[in-house]
DNA sequence: TTCATTCATCGTAAATATACGATACAATGT
DNA sequence: ACATTGTATCGTATATTTACGATGAATGAA
């Protein structure tokens, strides 16, 4: 059985499978799809707030490569950057976690 | 609660370097970091059981190209797949899913 | 000013991902 | 035996990701 939604006929709704939701899951999971990040993700849920070179340190990437990673990860709204000076404080966004188990619970 | 020194960080756990679980994390994470895979993946979870042909009718997707989407699922062990004749029989493996979970509230 | 520090961005090379049509292959039907 | 059906896999073209070193921009210190 087919539930469609009474109210909105679609334009051509014939290969409609894929949601909006799928792509905003897809978007955080991607994310979180490389060792490295999740990494970082653990690394700043324990820190609080850390600069760049805390990560660098801590991590076996060259500094360019750590910075593409945070890029990655507030692009996809998972962690928040501000810059101090010379330095970049990060921190997480707990609303954009939130949000995933939030999704990944309607899976 | 977490009471750490600012000196001198103690020799064992100072280092949070990538682990085991991210790089699990990231492989559950990254087969779901794809539209068309999280679109299987609801559309298994509201089918139960269909075969590969259910799906490439219900996504914009060569059926080439959903059969490769399904052995990325396969190979993280979110899907399950048996063949049953000339069919390929797919269904979710809730365990993975629900590990997927677990390592998301860790985070 | 000049130098050092901190980080983002550029340029680039290698690897992986994504998509498709074509083809192979196994099981079933005629 | 032969054709049909449903999938997986191959070959391939393009796009994206990942990694690094080099460079540039912004700040603070000497």
């Amino acid at each position: 059985m087919k539930f469609e939604p009474l109210c909105c006929p679609p334009t051509g709704d014939a290969k409609t499978a894929i949601q909006e939701s799928d792509a905003e899951f897809a978007q955080l999971a991607a994310a979180l799809g490389h060792p490295a990040r999740v990494a970082i993700i653990r690394f700043l849920k324990q820190k609080g707030v850390c600069i760049c070179g805390e990560i660098v340190e801590v991590l076996p990437l060259a500094q360019s490569t750590v910075s593409q990673h945070l890029k990655t990860l507030k692009e996809a709204g998972l962690v928040q950057g501000e810059t101090d000076g010379p330095r970049s404080c990060y921190c997480l966004n707990p609303a954009a976690l939130e949000r995933l188990r939030v999704l990944l619970g309607d899976l």
